[in-house]
DNA sequence: TGTACATCAGTGAACGCGCGTTCACTGATGTAC
DNA sequence: TGTACATCAGTGAACGCGCGTTCACTGATGTAC
């Protein structure tokens, strides 16, 4: 039979998965750097020092934070990068994999734009390393493409770099307009399109 | 003659400047939104009360910097669109500018790429806005060249947005390498290259 | 030029408050036999 | 199955500290005549 989780372990698990969620809600207006041990704990629900049977500080939580965010980002990349079709087609595909991935987290997608260059050095640490993997494995994907024949490793990471932020700021733009009217969604879509419209257009005569 | 400023207002202004450059350099490590107001005037040598004096808030100090910082930038984008010469020559003069402006200017750089998506709403919403007008001004500059005959006033946006967007996280790129060997700086401005060099191969083909 | 009054940038004491961290604790869960 | 002991997630009191903000003040600068 399988190892089922004692029941000790098991709510240690919820109450820091408490204390993820807490943090993310909190870091809707305000930054990281600024965010406090005991307005985590009171948002949970738990004395203060409960805080550090799981954590040994705040900044340790952000990288925890890191994880969760991009791993469900990961998937998204995983889903876009694995789709097929021609251009027009994955183009209007991955802008509407992103509105729909920033619709279900938006909190990861806010917290990943804003610690990604925030006060928190070992939380931009560790996002920068990911996004880093991701741009690799964006990369094996392009290689795979015919269209890609030709094409240099450098070449290749450079565009891969340049999808992954591409993605990142669309996502950032979909974020400021999830309150807004749905004309300001369209226009976000308009301009992510047409973006990876040129980006695409360049790739195909890049070796001309 | 000339109205010169009056003593006393002379030194305000002094004093205005020298909380601005203490509070730039306390945010080499930290976010604004936790940058606390008997910080700032500690790092100045006045007493707590004096800030209020010349800000209300440190979120109004935080808008205060983005002028100072947007102002510095708005001056290099302005020499960038007025550039000439052919593809590859301006591709390697611009970044060669903005390699200059992070040189010179690193606490600017480190402030917008921080709080552009940082937890002070007043200060996202005044670099959102000084950064669309620096859109439009390379529109205009985009529109004036001859190779934009036949592209319509969305498009050109777009590609403005591209081109801000570029110089920003090149700026970033060159940020997180200034303490770094030169290997690194020339890893950048090869990205950089590369990236215009696409976008410019994709402007080319746009109205095919 | 001199005098009398107004302005205002910067001061210093005082306040109440929430912070992060320490410590010894409790009591439910886990483990060995 | 039952018992005796170990583990450890969460507690609650206590601490010293720096925070933002208020207030009445000072004394140099500005202004009116």
């Amino acid at each position: 039979m399988s190892h089922t989780l004692g029941v000790r372990q098991a709510r240690k698990q919820k109450t820091r998965q408490a204390f993820l969620e807490a943090a993310l809600a909190l870091l809707e207006d305000q930054s990281l750097s600024s965010l406090g041990l005991r307005e985590v704990t009171r948002a949970v629900g738990v004395a203060p020092t409960a805080f550090y049977r799981h954590f040994r500080s705040t900044a340790d939580l952000g990288v925890a934070l890191v994880d969760e965010a991009l791993g469900s980002l990961h998937a998204m990349v995983r889903t876009t990068v694995s789709t097929t079709g021609d251009g027009e087609e994955r183009i209007r595909r991955a802008i509407e994999l992103i509105a729909r991935h920033v619709d279900t987290y938006p909190a990861h997608v806010r917290f990943i734009a804003r610690e990604r260059h925030g006060g928190v050095q070992p939380v931009r640490e560790a996002i920068r390393a990911q996004l880093g993997r991701f741009a690799e494995e964006v990369k094996v994907g392009l290689a795979a493409d015919p269209e890609a024949g030709g094409w240099n490793d450098d070449d290749l990471l450079m565009l891969a770099h340049l999808y992954v932020d591409l993605m990142l700021s669309t996502a950032s733009l979909f974020l400021e307009a999830l309150e807004a009217p749905q004309e300001e969604r369209e226009r976000v879509t308009q301009l992510a399109t047409r973006q990876l419209r040129l980006i695409s257009i360049g790739r195909s005569h890049w070796l001309d």
